[in-house]
DNA sequence: TATATTTGCATCGTGTACGATATAATTCAA
DNA sequence: TTGAATTATATCGTACACGATGCAAATATA
């Protein structure tokens, strides 16, 4: 029995976790809206900026066209948002809000105050989050450099 | 533009990108071992303890057995694990380690300190993955707490 | 003890993730 | 300028995740 293989010593299976326990508590509040919680990451990204190529999204939300295409191709198909290839550069898939789209911002903006009401007086004070944030930053900054080395 | 749905305050998303990003770090480490990230879980679960039942497994990892069994049918298919249908209860299915099973422990056991290697000298500490690892129990805590009340 | 309920696991359908490959448009180079 | 490399997306295959449903074994209840 190794020491360093126990389950109880892995950052990343807690991260794991994590991640899949937040997503769940995520698809309560979005599926009113028609969203699954990547779906939610786009349309972040088209609200903060609409208009953007699939590169742009790739590179903000750190996925690759293989997950992307065929999630913005269903949102397409939802009518969220809608796709136009070739405009300057002809290779170019540019993704535009649909006016559903667009309107969803206003349903969607209750969403994260939802989420942090429910971690008061729990004992994950906000200085806690702040400093997890910046820790997580950190992590992803030195994943994406080892990532980038591979090349 | 709603402040809350900005990308860079979502502490969700960065949860998300860190558990791709270092179940991406894995990969090359665990493929020569022939072992996805979520199946070295289940390995690492019997490693500690073998004969289990699916239900245990489910509980140790957090997963249902929708993605439980699939991924230990194909445990089996490798030759990783026998699963073994009804002993005491009819319904219970046990999970045990074949001889290759077991013997993968011996090459897996220098994964994690190939990661940890890679966090040395990057301006996050030992004392901040601690931190880390704590506040992400908490986390993890709360949300299984409110995903109880949901039933 | 016959029936209803619960439990443990399996199956199905949909939606990500991601490596590998394909394709068409653009750019580079001889 | 034409063929080679590069780039931006798309497609394909496999493996998770997970809600919903199915099913047989065990348990509870009348």
């Amino acid at each position: 029995m190794y020491e360093q293989l126990r389950l109880d010593n892995q950052l990343c299976f807690r991260i794991y976790t994590a991640s899949r326990l937040l997503t769940q508590a995520y698809r309560p509040l979005l599926e009113p809206l028609g969203l699954t919680y990547p779906q939610y990451l786009v349309m972040m990204v088209l609200w903060e900026k609409d208009n953007q190529l699939v590169g742009d999204i790739c590179q903000r939300l750190r996925l690759d066209t293989n997950t992307l295409t065929p999630m913005l191709q269903r949102m397409e198909k939802e009518g969220l948002v809608i796709r136009t290839r070739g405009i300057a550069d002809g290779r170019q898939t540019l993704v535009s809000l649909t006016r559903k789209g667009h309107h969803l911002e206003e349903q969607a903006k209750e969403v994260p105050s939802c989420l942090t009401r429910g971690m008061q007086d729990t004992g994950v004070g906000p200085e806690d989050l702040q400093r997890l944030a910046a820790t997580l930053d950190t992590l992803t900054g030195i994943l994406e450099t080892k990532k980038e080395g591979q090349h």
